[in-house]
RNA sequence: GCUGGUGUAGCUCAGUUGGUAGAGCAAUUGAUUUGUAAUCAAUAGGUCGUGGGUUCAAGUCCCUCCACCAGCUCCA
């Protein structure tokens, strides 16, 4: 008797081994029909896995993320069939499912265009249709190796043997007249209902820019039309709040070709928007005992020198000037920490200055390639809300605790909390020329770190190769509209920079100690962060946000005196608001105020300034009625004030 | 930087097989003084992203560069 205990903890009983096929079919044919794949034993398996021993048993349909990733990996299969058949020379790279679908990489000359995406497609469609049946086998590596090398497919044959180390079979998938390199799981037949392939573009082999460019297919799949057209339809709403084109929709931002890649202007109502973030930060910052600096925004490449950013960083480098024949070059920022580094160094500094919690809003030059800009989420000029915290290394935890918790509450401020992820970036041993310092610096650093969030139960990721070059780093990572994740937020942990520029304490007993520091930012850069707050609220920002709070609309000429009235009464609360004295009709004024996503409107006609009231629209609940001029000033300065706090 | 795509009036877009540019909204002017998402009329606005080429003729075909979009790489 075989014992498998079933997800609601219910125990199913089964004579003799069995598939797991089989096993979903007993519990029901709807159950079966629906199934992807299975977890057993915590672990995603296919449904022919052959269930021996007890074991927990869990079916996974589409519903579930594990199910979904089977059904895109099948997905994957098919068109790579598909692109097979139409295209034998292409060359099979990888074609793994992703957050929302799936891709597959191939090496075909030339690449793909949107043209061949409709001829695949169609191929597609028919090996859905014929519903082929996938088997699978393993072979010993040599023999796979074999095979692969016959089938001409040298990206899997080299995939194949980094799995030769591990000594085990090499597992393979097969629907009909493809074969493919594969570890699964699978469904059982090519039976995808909905799919659509959305996009082809360029992917690096294996990740790597210095390798040969493949040409990538993305795609996505459903087991119901409805739910690819409610996808797709989802998508396209997705694109309606982007940034880039609501930002510069509503006059938030602006690019001009002149200027440059990267550099946006930001426009009275971004800047403004901007500013008031700047003055919560640097307000916030200065309750919570960090000291303000100004420091320079270039300096000559000797700071660079000592610092490890020529040497590392330089290529990211807006550069003055030319080595060879100028007797001092100069170079933008790209980092605050060498120049506020200088704070500390003014004069020797004792125990009893630690921690040292410098703050500064610091505007940074950094020379990306030119395809890597977008919006405002990636520029050549920033400004970041930056700082240094200089500590003995006992007051490490408990700082590093204070920053989380500052960078924490700042999201919670504008709204984005619930939207991020935590990232602890680690270096790669493996990679070493990329980074400053010995392993055992490494070591060090990053056992702190880890230990830190270990302590704190914060649920976060590892991401190999993602330090920087001079420490770990935690990252709070965010996802754009398109689903592009980004890096919000960081607090990093150095301690080889302290030891570059010499920084020293004297300690109680009076020997000389080395500081550690992390570097931190409370609110990431400003730029971004208006970026993914326009994101977030489609462009409604919330009231204390907003660029215009409050815009007064009177119905005819006879209404503008008293209108001028409120809005000096709205500036004398410090909120931001403006009439619209325009002779137009009271409709097209509140539906250019709605469209502007204004949150208040004041419609101001006789009635209003015979009975000194205000009738009062809110771009979320529309028209809130009359109410006393005192009442309406009081709501909207108590949301302000609420929400600023 | 790489792959694919895009570039026509301030914005959203038309523009047939190459035959010297068009609409709506916005803007300006005039009329209208209006009650909760678009008042009416008139006017003006474009070396069709840039530079070159092919052609009797280029928005349309070819090349260069620039910018924008998605992805890769990179990154706050």
């Amino acid at each position: 008797m075989i014992k498998l205990t079933l997800k609601d903890g219910s125990i199913r009983e089964i004579e003799n081994a069995m598939s797991a096929a089989d096993i979903v079919k007993g519990i029901g044919a709807g159950l079966y029909k629906a199934a992807c794949s299975v977890k057993i034993n915590g672990t995603v398996c296919d449904l022919r896995t052959i269930i021996d021993s007890d074991c927990e048993f869990e079916v996974l349909t589409f519903d579930s993320i594990d199910g979904k990733k089977t059904y895109w990996h099948t997905a994957s299969h098919i068109l790579a069939q598909a692109v097979k058949r139409l295209y034998p020379n292409a060359k099979l790279a990888i074609g793994p499912a992703i957050d929302n679908g799936f891709y597959y990489d191939f090496d075909v000359e030339p690449a793909f265009t949107s043209d061949d995406l409709s001829k695949i497609e169609a191929e597609m469609k028919k090996i859905t249709k014929e519903a082929i049946e996938i088997s699978q086998f393993s072979l010993p590596v040599d023999e796979a190796v074999k095979m692969l090398e016959d089938m001409g497919e040298p990206y899997k044959v080299e995939l194949c043997k980094e799995h030769a180390d591990k000594g085990e079979a090499i597992s393979f998938y097969k629907q009909g007249d493809f074969t493919d390199l594969c570890a699964g799981p699978h469904l059982m037949n090519t039976a995808i209902k909905a799919f659509k392939l959305t996009a082809c573009t360029g992917a690096y082999w294996r990740g790597d820019a210095k390798s040969k460019q493949l040409s990538r297919i993305y795609g996505t799949a459903y087991p119901k039309a409805s739910e690819l057209e409610a996808y797709l339809a989802m998508v396209e709403e997705a694109k309606k709040r982007d940034h880039n084109k609501l930002g510069r929709e509503l006059e938030y931002f602006t690019t001009v070709d002149s200027i440059g890649q990267g550099l946006p202007i930001l426009l009275p109502k971004g800047a403004r928007v901007i500013q008031i973030l700047q003055r919560f930060v640097e307000d916030e910052e200065q309750r919570r005992g960090y000291l303000l600096t100004k420091t320079p925004l270039m300096a000559k490449s000797d700071l660079y020198k000592i610092s490890g950013h020529w040497d590392h960083y330089k290529d990211g480098m807006f550069v003055l000037g030319n080595e060879e024949t100028d007797k001092e070059v100069f170079a933008l920022r790209p980092m605050t920490c060498p120049f506020q580094y200088q704070v500390f160094l003014n004069r020797q500094r004792s125990y009893r200055d630690l921690p040292m919690r410098l703050g500064e809003t610091s505007t940074l030059f950094r020379n990306e390639e030119s395809g890597e800009m977008h919006g405002l989420i990636r520029v050549r000029q920033f400004t970041i809300s930056e700082g240094h915290l200089i500590l003995r290394p006992e007051q490490l935890e408990e700082e590093f605790k204070g920053c989380l918790e500052l960078a924490n509450f700042m999201l919670e401020k504008v709204g984005l909390k619930d939207d991020v992820s935590y990232r602890f970036s680690k270096w790669d041993p493996n990679n070493t020329a990329k980074y400053e310092g010995t392993a055992e610096q490494w070591d060090e650093a990053q056992d702190l770190m880890g230990n830190i969030l270990d302590n704190l139960g914060l649920d976060y990721e590892i991401g190999i190769d993602e330090a920087a070059f001079y420490g770990p780093k935690l990252d709070i990572q965010i996802k754009n509209v398109h689903g592009k994740e980004d890096t919000l937020i960081t607090i990093q942990i150095d301690m080889l920079l302290a030891e570059k520029f010499g920084m020293e304490y004297i300690d109680t007993d009076g020997t000389k100690r080395k500081p550690y520091i992390i570097h931190r930012t409370s609110l990431g850069c400003y730029e971004r962060t208006l970026a993914l707050i326009i994101e977030k609220f489609a462009g409604a920002l919330p009231l204390w946000l907003a660029p215009e709070q409050v815009r007064i609309l009177p119905v005819t000429d006879r209404a503008l005196d008293y209108s001028y009235d409120l809005l000096k009464k709205l500036e004398g609360l410090g909120l931001r608001a403006e009439v619209d004295g325009r002779n137009e009709g009271i409709g097209y004024k509140i539906r250019q105020a709605q469209l502007e996503k204004v949150p208040y409107f004041f419609i101001i006609g006789d009635k209003e300034v015979a009975e000194n009231t205000i009738s009062l629209r809110s771009r979320k609940e529309g028209d809130l009625g009359a109410m006393a001029i005192d009442d309406v000033m009081a709501k909207i300065d108590l949301e302000n004030k609420t929400q600023a706090l």
